[in-house]
DNA sequence: TGCTTTTGATAATTCTACCTTATACTGCGA
DNA sequence: TCGCAGTATAAGGTAGAATTATCAAAAGCA
């Protein structure tokens, strides 16, 4: 029983003669004698009465009757359910993006849902070091970190330009200047992340080679908390901007140029080289490329 | 997109790896490759990552997948519910009786209904001089009457021998009798059917070969009506016998002989000559006939 | 890194299954 | 009883699907 001949049987069904559905289906007559007899062998049992005309269903065939209709819508809808996943109108998507890159990430999304409302968006957070190998087994779409994996079966695709600042509440002493010399720093109390990353690494490097004092007494899990930290006053941070823009633009803390710092900490999305992407994950890059 | 190729597909899915899903499908590798492709080609879209292991669905893959299950089950359950039907544990009968014959069905159809509870039993209640016509048309799988239908197309099996009796009220003189003389009835009120049929047109005749009077200023339309009548004492009635057994048996009214009164009317069951019946049908006349 | 093994793709061939044409059969109405 | 409409059967042809044989690529392993 396969669903070309349920088909031939629904029209014979419907039609109340095999010479009709013949017509109907553009077929001749012994092929549609020829079905429906297969399909009658392969159930055991007579589906129509012959002789009677119109030809009508034994009770074997008014049950069959039914289920093959449900079998063909059912093969309509995922026909449908292929167009649509095609056009982005169901379909998920699955990110992962570390605390930072979030924000890079923000305004792409919210276009994304708006132009694809069907489609169920997750973003997980996740340790940068974890999520090349995530993507790698597929257990994301993509990622967005910020620096290129090593992978080789990995590609990057920059999204966003990006630096550190240093930020200082807004009642600091240094809230006024422009800018300031790395030296100067020295007696600050800095709000650290705690975490292990490339992006500390860079900034405890940069004070060593100006030789200036980095006074980190303070190291929060979450740059959601240092920032808390600085606007309560507690001390001043070095950041990522992208995760501090709003604060800044509303007035609740300072951005402070320092002299010889040139952090460029770019974000990057990275997905498996080659593999043609899921439809939505594909959408998602070109709204990020196009902007 | 057929049955079988969805097979295929599931399987690939379901091992991860079209080698091994062509050993449990007993066939060979380039065969699944070429399914695989077929399907794809007629989707418009991949449904498997090659070239990792195991071969990863794509979303569009994903979504057929849920999809594929569903029609497989389906068509599971449709093979199921056929076999069920053969063995009675569903399906339909339609009888077609008259008024009388169906107190000569009922402790078949109790057999019946016992021994297959999941068949959707439907007696429809009509009059005799349709029951053939309607059974041609296969609008009733069988029908009981009390007389051999005309139709060549009609082949009758006899399943209950009954006769007509009078009955009288408890209280009525003739109660007390075992046997009255036809003649003895003329001053008698007799609560007739109102409906034309072969046994009012018997009772009249014989009435009328003995030149007894025969006296019905009431005509009824059902015999239940006819047996309320008599049972409150407004008359007398003739009646086949089986209609009124339980109350003769229950003490509610007398059936006494008339020794001029000999008026077997059979009771048949006709269905479709040759045609082979629904199993219901089917299975209720075997009860029939073996009691 | 280079070799072996595994796995999927491709090409050529065979074979099966289904469709068509031609014809016979059957039941129904005139 | 004949004719007609509709289905069954038979024979032949063809498309497509399976098979064998071979290749290419990737993964496992020394």
């Amino acid at each position: 029983m396969d669903l070309g001949e349920l088909q031939v049987f629904l029209m014979v069904a419907k039609e109340g003669s095999f010479s009709r559905a013949a017509e109907r289906l553009y077929r001749t007559q012994p092929a549609i004698s020829l079905g429906i007899r297969k399909l009658e062998d392969s159930l055991g049992q007579p589906l129509f009465v012959r002789g009677s005309r119109p030809v009508r269903l034994t009770d074997a065939g008014a049950l069959l009757k039914e289920y093959a209709e449900r079998l063909l819508n059912l093969r309509d809808e995922v026909t449908k359910g292929l167009t649509e996943l095609e056009g982005l109108k169901r379909g998920e998507l699955s990110l992962g993006v570390n605390e930072s890159s979030i924000h890079a990430l923000l305004p792409a999304l919210a276009k994304f849902r708006e132009a694809h409302p069907g489609v169920q968006v997750r973003v997980h957070r996740m340790f940068s070091r974890d999520i090349p190998h995530e993507v790698l087994n597929y257990r994301l779409d993509v990622g967005a970190i910020s620096y290129v994996p090593r992978e080789a079966q990995l590609q990057a695709t920059e999204i966003v330009k990006d630096e550190l600042v240093l930020v200082v509440p807004l009642k600091h002493p240094l809230a006024k200047r422009r800018e300031v010399d790395i030296a100067d720093l020295g007696s600050e109390t800095f709000v650290g992340h705690i975490v292990e990353s490339p992006f500390r690494r860079r900034v405890i490097e940069l004070f060593a080679r100006h030789r200036a004092t980095l006074n980190m007494p303070i190291e929060m899990p979450t740059i959601e908390s240092i920032k808390r930290f600085v606007q309560m006053g507690m001390g001043v941070a070095i950041v990522p901007r992208m995760c501090v823009q709003w604060e800044i633009e509303h007035g609740w803390m300072k951005e402070v140029k320092v002299r010889q710092m040139s952090m460029p900490r770019h974000v990057y999305l990275v997905s498996r080289r080659g593999a043609r992407l899921p439809h939505a994950a594909a959408e998602l890059m070109r709204i990020l490329r196009e902007g």
